[in-house]
RNA sequence: GCACCGCUAGCUCAACUGGCAGAGCAGUUGACUCUUAAUCAAUUGGUUCGGGGUUCGAGUCCCUGGCGGUGUACCA
């Protein structure tokens, strides 16, 4: 749409690209030596204003011209400083040079530190040298006293337009420079630990350690499909059993299923495995890992859905089935499979009428229970029905395994188990799986011959956690988006209707 | 999936009950040596998301499709 006036300003872009070119000026030179990082000068400014030639390069953001002297600010991956350009000082052929150059373009510019009359500080031009020239318009956006006006604000635009949000909503950068912090503070957190950071197949000719349907590709030298894995685990187990006793993955996952606020098809998440520990050690693990976090940003308390979360505090603990109990007031541990499918009716939670005991706990949990357990909680023995690679809970009938997943805030941000390490009740569970998938449910698990395998050559007891990193940037962040912490959001394209 | 909201110039937005599609910024031309949402003067720029319909006349009303946002459901 409105191509044509796009077109015109472009025309006019590339003219002067043409001419530069051919007055034997290269718009695109290849390389500029700057002295300074824009804000690194600022905090320097009194040892260097007045006395030293010092450089900078960057974007022209905006520009004010006054006849024969002008103001302009530039911005580089810093931050951002005003400019004063006389032609006195740089000589008329420069300054003619600089009246041509639009916003966009990335110049460098060298001289000395000033302050104006009103105040700010500013480079004082001596000489100029365009970097790179821009054809095409940028959003246009006026900053007063940190106020922003006429915004680039259009979601979509931003979402599919990453650069330009970065560009010129600089606040938008933050979030991902925090969340390589997070990063860095996790790798941290378990290379002190003695943990091996390790690297498994993203391509899987098998997917598993999660209910979820895959995304199927083909591998054409091989002649095979192969999937994009949905977890990471099966072979995080592999290397456990292979001897490697403490190891953890940044897993890029991949699910091909809906889209929403909080799914992305890809997504990452982080998975430990350790051998010789149960699902209790983790919990006091998990919480450490999070006053790591805390420690490493220099905060405790973060907002988040318009909760004050203390995320230092001690997480509270409760088995899924009393929570559910509190809520509905009946004792469920006693309770059969009609008499939850009442409790179900009667709370108007919709379920499947086959669904068995622990899918039935299940649903009530997530529709009762989840959405108000928003100080840090650990919640606890998940019904082994909905938990095929979990350890039956220890002296118990059967009904539940070693199992916790973490909710802050109403959402889950980590789960976790004493793994199943039976390679026969293993295999029996793997091929109830199965047995769901032949009945229609195409998020059950596929069995793995390899991994059953291995598990048969000797596992020692493991626990293992997997934590969503996207939702924990979210709840570090206070961004209610998963699109907000992702640079590049997946987005339906573009079309013309 | 369902509901609601949105889509108009490069950007931000306006246009009453259906009556000539507008403004600011950006762009272009000119003036201006301490401005800072610079200012002043002039000026260019439109497939109003696509398609169909009603009407003398549609940005506006109706149908249909697209994309996005928010909520909700399903799903981990």
């Amino acid at each position: 749409m409105s191509e044509r006036t796009l077109k015109e300003i472009m025309s006019q872009r590339l003219a002067k690209r043409e001419s530069l070119l051919n007055e034997g000026v290269n718009p695109y030179p290849y390389k500029f030596d700057r002295s300074h990082l824009i804000t690194a000068a600022l905090e320097d400014f009194d040892q260097l204003a007045e006395k030293t030639e010092i450089s900078f390069a960057g974007r022209l953001m905006s520009r004010r011209v006054m006849g024969k002297a002008s103001f302009a600010n530039i911005m580089d991956g810093s931050g951002r400083i005003q400019l004063f350009i006389s032609r006195e000082e740089i000589g008329v052929e420069a300054y003619t040079l600089f009246k041509g150059l639009d916003l966009g373009d990335f110049i460098g510019v060298s001289g000395k530190l000033m302050t104006t009359r009103t105040g700010e500080k500013t480079l004082k031009v001596a000489s100029l040298t365009l970097l790179s020239k821009n054809i095409r318009p940028l959003p246009n956006v006026k900053e007063k006293d940190g106020q922003t006006f006429d915004g680039f604000e259009d979601k979509e635009q931003r979402y599919r337009k990453r650069y330009l949000d970065l560009i010129v909503n600089p606040e938008v950068k933050e979030t991902f420079v925090k969340r390589a912090a997070i990063y860095r503070s996790i790798r941290k957190f378990f290379d002190g630990s003695d943990y091996l950071e390790v690297e498994t197949p993203i391509l899987q000719p098998l997917y598993g350690g999660a209910s979820a349907r895959p995304f199927m590709t083909h591998h054409n030298a091989l002649n095979m499909p192969l999937y994009l894995r949905i977890a990471d685990e099966l072979y995080l187990k592999r290397l456990i059993i292979g001897g490697f006793e403490k190891v953890y993955e940044f897993s890029r996952n991949f699910r091909n299923e809906g889209m929403d606020r909080t799914h992305n098809p890809e997504f990452t998440a982080i998975e430990w495995y350790e051998a010789y520990v149960d699902y209790h050690y983790l919990m006091d693990q998990v919480e450490s890992l999070f006053k790591h976090l805390c420690a490493d940003l220099g905060q405790s308390t973060f907002s988040f859905k318009g909760h004050e979360i203390d995320l230092t505090q001690e997480f509270q603990r409760a088995p899924m089935a009393e929570l559910v109990a509190e809520h509905v007031g009946i004792d469920l541990a006693t309770a059969n499979e009609k008499e939850l499918l009442t409790v179900c009716r009667k709370h108007k939670v919709d379920v499947d009428t086959n669904a068995n005991y622990g899918q039935l706990l299940d649903e009530l949990f997530d529709a009762l229970v989840q959405p108000h357990l928003i100080e840090p909680t650990f919640v606890t023995e998940y019904p082994k029905a909905i938990s095929p690679l979990a350890k039956h809970l220890r002296d118990s009938d059967g009904t539940f395994v070693e199992r916790f997943e973490l909710f802050i805030a109403g959402s889950e941000f980590a789960n976790a188990f004493s793994e199943l390490n039976d390679p026969v009740d293993q295999r029996a569970r793997l091929e109830a799986q199965a047995a769901l998938r032949e009945a229609g449910d195409d998020e059950a698990q596929v069995v793995d011959e390899d991994f059953l395998q291995a598990m048969e050559y000797g596992m020692p007891p493991t626990g293992g956690v997997g934590m969503g990193l996207d939702r924990l940037i979210m709840l570090l962040t206070d961004n209610p988006s998963i699109r907000d912490v992702l640079l590049f959001p997946q987005m339906r394209p573009e079309s013309k209707g």
